[in-house]
This record gives structure tokens, C-alpha cells and sequence, in this order.
DNA sequence: CTTGACCTTGGAGTAGGCTCCAAGGTTTAT
DNA sequence: ATAAACCTTGGAGCCTACTCCAAGGTCAAG
């Protein structure tokens, strides 16, 4: 049995969160004192847990609620379910990863391409690529032989696939 | 000239969107019409352009609005500066890319382990996994060698680091 | 002169996940 | 007895980037 504070700390979260838990449906306690203080089980530090665990490969709260619901109803619930719900999320995941290479690859050119001195950014090739990425990128400090085609495309495409 | 919903059909996005932008500092039309109505003009599209092309590389819409200030007094900063803000973007995505390399990693064990049958979820490794993947699972990463097949680890990653 | 497409404003709502606050009640240690 | 440390509640605030709404004004075509 564990007043908040104390399955807080034991699961190394704050007892805000547990009551934020509560209000929306992933955790109840199993019980009050009579003065009105939550008194958690074992078993709701095990449900805890699992919510921790969910969060923890990614699932929103609002999915880690249908887990727990279906983990409280198995037997009405094929594994095929449960793993459309990880497949699913997988390719959430993978979806924005790759959003975040494409990221990384525009800004990673970009960090390049910059001599990232302290002059002036008057001719800054970063700048200049924002201004307008069709527009060759200029090297005032450029000594680079066989230095060639130095632009930097941004790939300006808000290409939102469905959600 | 163009008023809102040209510039917005151009440059693909809502009216709306742009009147946020105004409202944040971000875009403001030069003009307005003896009506009220916002006349935006060649060089407003071009700072939209500038906007949407940071976004496409990931800057949130505060850094843009740096960025813009940098850009319209490019002599009072230097390239190390702008170079600085990239740099420091591209370590924010890479830190993100992480964490979903993560879940990726952990969601495909968990995918991998399961039947994916027709078959009620009583025996679902998945399920079994966020019960209790871990007496010994808290905060620790995967340096096993040994994946076995039964035991799916996850990798409970509380790894808010720097923000 | 009416219709319809466009524009104006302020403000509310959405998602996701907390985090903090005030004003008070309870328990525990000294 | 009293202070410290805990607990209660409801509700506000934060962050990001929109998105939508209502009630009304403007403009071009027929």
C-alpha cells in the first residue's frame, strides 16, 4: 500500500502526474484513507509500470489506454489487435524518423556549407539559402578548388501525409 | 500585390495560417486596402518563402522569427552565429532521432515476438512485455547480445537530456 | 441589386502531457 | 502543541502551430 508520494517516487514520476493519470482514466487507487488520501496497491504500481513501459516505446496516453483495456479483457482480444496497434505506431515512428533524416540532411548541408567564421553574415551561405534556395550559394571566403556546384537545396515541401 | 488568399493559394498554405503568422510577428502584409484588407507585395512572399523553407528544415516558428531578425540585419551578426543555430537544430533532431530509433528498436521486438494471430491476445507476448518486461528493466539500455526470441526487453529510456 | 466569393476581427478549440498554484486538511515527529 | 511534510481539490498555464467559427464588411459579375 503506498500513499502517492511514495508510488511517485518508487516509479520516478511525480505525484502531479499520477492524479493527472487518474483524471484521465489510465489510474485509479484502489482505495482512500478515510481522510480522503489515494492508497495505491501492488497492483496498481504494476499497472503504473505498464503505462511507464508503453510511454516508454512511444504510445500516447490516449493508446496506452486501449492497451490497458485490452489487457484487462484479453480473451476478447486476438493478437492480431494488439499487434496492429504496435505495427501501427511502428510506422508512426518510422514515419517521423524520416522526416527527421530529411531534417537532418537539409541542415547538416546547410551547416556545411557555412564557414561559420565571425564575420559578417552579410554573405552567409545559410541565409542565403533561406532566402531562396534555387539561388547559388556564394563563397566569399572560398578557396575551395574543385569546390563545385556549392548549393544548397532545401527541400521546401511541406509534404504532410496523411495523418 | 496579392491579398491573402492569393499568397496563401502561392505559397500553399491557409489565409489563416498567415494571419497566425502576422499575429506572432512572423509576416506582416505592407499594405492594406482603404477596406482593411491586407496587400501583401513581392517581398512579403519572399519572406514567406524564407519561412516556410526554414520550417522545411525543422525550425520551430520562434527560431524563424530569429532568424528573420538576423537575416534583416545580417552586418551585426556573423556567420559563426547563424552556423551556431543550425548547429544547435541539427543536434536537437539528432537527439529526437534517437529517442525514435529507440521505439523503433523496442516496437520491433515487440512486433517480432508476437504471433499476429487470429487467436485471443491471453498468451500475447506483448502484452506479457509491458506487464512485466522488467524487474530489472528501469533505465537500462540494450547491450545484450542475448535476444532471445521469448523475452522482449524494453528500454525504458527516461532520457530527457538537455532541454 | 443580389448573389457569392472574398475579406475583416476576436476568440475558442485541438492535441499531448504534464506542471504548478492556492487554500485548505492530515499525519508525524519533536 | 506546533511545525514540517504530506495530502486534498479545482483550475489555470505552458508549448506548438495551427484551424475553425461567427458575425459582419467588400467587391465583381450578371
Amino acid at each position: 500500500m503506498y500513499r502517492i508520494g511514495e508510488l511517485a517516487d518508487l516509479c520516478e514520476v511525480k505525484a502531479d502526474t499520477l492524479r493527472f493519470y487518474e483524471k484521465h482514466g489510465l489510474l485509479a487507487p484502489s482505495s482512500r484513507t478515510d481522510s480522503g488520501y489515494r492508497v495505491y496497491t501492488d497492483a496498481d504500481a504494476a499497472r503504473l509500470r505498464f503505462i511507464l513501459r508503453a510511454k516508454a516505446v512511444g504510445f500516447t496516453l490516449s493508446e496506452i489506454s486501449e492497451l490497458l483495456s485490452i489487457d484487462l479483457d484479453k480473451s476478447n482480444w486476438a493478437c492480431a489487435d494488439v499487434k496492429g496497434m504496435v505495427d501501427l505506431k511502428l510506422a508512426q515512428v518510422q514515419a517521423k524518423i524520416a522526416e527527421l533524416l530529411h531534417f537532418q540532411t537539409s541542415l547538416q548541408s546547410l551547416s556545411d556549407a557555412c564557414c561559420g567564421g565571425p564575420r559578417s553574415a552579410e554573405h552567409c551561405s545559410i541565409l542565403e539559402a533561406l532566402e531562396s534556395s534555387t539561388e547559388r550559394v556564394r563563397f566569399e571566403h572560398d578557396h575551395g578548388q574543385g569546390s563545385h556546384s556549392e548549393h544548397v537545396h532545401i527541400a521546401a515541401t511541406a509534404d504532410k501525409s496523411g495523418d
